[in-house]
DNA sequence: CATGGATGTAAAGTAAGCTTTACATCTCCA
DNA sequence: TGGAGATGTAAAGCTTACTTTACATCCATG
């Protein structure tokens, strides 16, 4: 699963510390996501699309089906 | 989270067994999400909602945040 | 130069998602 | 009546998500 994370947290000038404190998460497990080293949890993704203002399929895409 | 799998999937005559042929996972994986007894992957999350045309916020509700 | 902030990564541990096997209950219908 | 399909649930086992601690690198700026 590839996702816009990365992006979206530099568009708006985050360190990966910062979302990972405002998603509730460390900052390791911000930098796996970005990373694809492992998607995030459902509830996870939720909060970090609602942070976006996004959805969840807008952020995180499926590459196989 | 709460979700909507149950009424979705009673709404199509479709079977435990049946939905969980369809998503890739085991019948007990589909009554262990409709009772809400732990919450999909990502992955498997964004199939059930594809599976029936919603998006994953249409589907999953969390209850907190 | 050196200090600090941001990032990458690894190891060890816990919790959660999912599997297979198995058994129990209920309902419906031949 | 009894067999089949649908559902609920449990145990054991594997993999993945996430934590904390720790160390290394890279820039920028005093």
């Amino acid at each position: 699963m590839r996702n816009e994370v990365r992006r979206l947290r530099a568009a708006r000038g985050l360190s990966q510390q910062a979302l990972g404190v405002a998603l509730g998460v460390s900052r390791q497990t911000v930098n796996a996501i970005e990373q694809d080293r492992y998607d995030p949890s459902l509830p996870l993704a939720i909060r970090i699309a609602r942070h976006f203002g996004l959805t969840v399929e807008e952020i995180f895409h499926v590459d196989d089906a």
